[in-house]
RNA sequence: GGGCAAAUUCCAGAGUGGCCAAAUGGGGCAGACUGUAAAUCUGUUGUCUUUCGACUUCGGUGGUUCGAAUCCAUCUUUGCCCA
């Protein structure tokens, strides 16, 4: 994987770059759509790729390593092979289901032992074996396996937790090292920094990340919970001490004005649930706000659902009928408003980048915000 | 024509003397959702009031009772059975 710094703002830290990997190339600033089974929920392949343009997706080791399991992923050749996606793709390494399943995983120095949310059956991932299932699924970018500290964690929990975050990554960066790439194209390994929401652990883990020289490098543990001035205030300080030639990547974030504001700080990759997740439960983010479809306010507003909008969905479909088809819980109002919010984060960190290299992404991006950010 | 059963808040449907403005489900209205245990979850759903609370409501009317959605009489309507 190669990364190519093309424009810096001169104003902020919002940069344009160029990642090129064997599956092709990806201009950043980035958002990826998350794939979590290998699927991108309720969006067609073609969908994906042609009208949403996404460059690059997701995956989810601890979710493929359920299910399908290993042994389907290796016979198809890999997740590419599996689900048909030919462009680029990342995958997480379970280090947010550490966060996300408490209650059913028990956290060791050796690693996290887990109960299935499937069938209840227990596994145990180590650094080792998620590089080893990362290797299986065969993404392009791979991610370390560290704990996605809580954002309201105290400071002693939030140093250990870290500390064994970075024990992981060193093994990690072993088993990456020793092992190779199963389908005869590369992958690159980024480590993750954590640290909560204290400046101090934050600095300390960028510079630990940053010793490794990665190809890339994650900001983890944000938006989980900490006030989101503290995650700007988290994210400015560690793309401080990030290296400015490889990418950085946002992990799990976020809403619109959140990623333009991280832009503006220095991030370069995004992914988040958000546009899937809120679309199919009927949330709808424009160039002009947010809209939720099931109100009551749109029953007779036969106009299209977004005008100007980037998407063929938006001007083929009226929001009086995407609202009757999230009442009538038809599967077409979550395909609809899954493809118009992914065209839309996708269109907003395209124009995020024609604003960087135009050198006014300052005052768009302020100018945008408001827009986004009002509720219809 | 005769017999039996039933009528409850938007719908379905509990409730059979006070703890009932009335369970539960649906529907409606609104909110939440940030590396997806999420096509999920939460709140609310008679009127008025900021709260306390007040008022109206369980097919109609009239009773019994300190007190009725609940008991009695009668009427209306609906369903089922017999002819």
């Amino acid at each position: 994987m190669k990364f190519e710094l093309q424009y810096t703002d001169p104003k902020s830290n919002a940069r344009a770059g160029l990642i090129t990997t064997d599956h092709g190339q990806i201009q950043t600033p980035i958002f990826m759509p998350v794939g979590t089974v290998g699927s991108v929920k309720a969006v067609h392949l073609h969908e994906l790729k042609d009208d949403i343009k996404a460059q690059i997706i997701l995956g989810n080791t601890y979710h493929l390593y359920l299910r399908p399991g290993l042994d389907v992923l290796e016979q198809a050749g890999g997740l590419h092979k599996f689900n048909g996606f030919d462009r680029p793709m990342l995958t997480d390494s379970g280090g947010f289901q550490v966060f996300s399943l408490t209650g059913i995983r028990k956290m060791k120095e050796e690693g996290v032992e887990f109960q299935s949310h499937i069938d209840g059956s227990r596994h145990m991932f180590t650094p080792e074996k998620v590089i080893d299932i990362e290797r299986t699924i065969g993404a392009d970018i791979i991610m370390a396996f560290d704990e996605c500290t809580p954002g309201t964690a105290e400071y002693k929990y939030a140093k250990e937790s870290m500390e064994r975050t970075h024990r992981w990554l060193d093994r990690c960066w072993q088993r990456f090292q020793e092992t190779e790439p199963k389908y005869g194209y590369s992958q690159a390994l980024f480590p993750i920094v954590q640290g909560c929401v204290f400046p101090d652990l934050r600095r300390q883990s960028a510079e630990y990340i940053a010793s490794k020289g990665a190809d890339g490098n994650a900001i983890g543990g944000l938006a989980v919970g900490e006030p989101t001035d503290k995650m700007y205030e988290m994210i400015e300080l560690t793309n401080e001490i990030l290296p400015k030639d490889k990418p950085r990547y946002l992990m799990g974030v976020g809403t619109p004005v959140n990623i333009l504001e991280s832009i503006e700080r220095g991030v370069d990759m995004f992914d988040c649930v958000m546009p899937t997740r809120n679309g199919r439960n009927g949330m709808l983010f424009t160039k002009n706000g947010i809209m939720n479809m099931k109100n009551k306010k749109w029953e007779n507003d036969f106009s299209p659902i977004e005008e100007d909008g980037d998407s063929y969905v938006d001007t083929a479909y009226s929001k009086a009928y995407l609202r009757h088809l999230f009442h009538a819980q038809e599967l077409l109002a979550m395909q609809i408003a899954s493809i118009h919010n992914l065209s839309f984060y996708l269109w907003l960190v395209g124009e995020a980048r024609k604003h960087i290299i135009e050198g006014d992404y300052t005052s768009w991006k302020a100018m945008m915000v408001k827009r986004v950010s009002t509720r219809l």
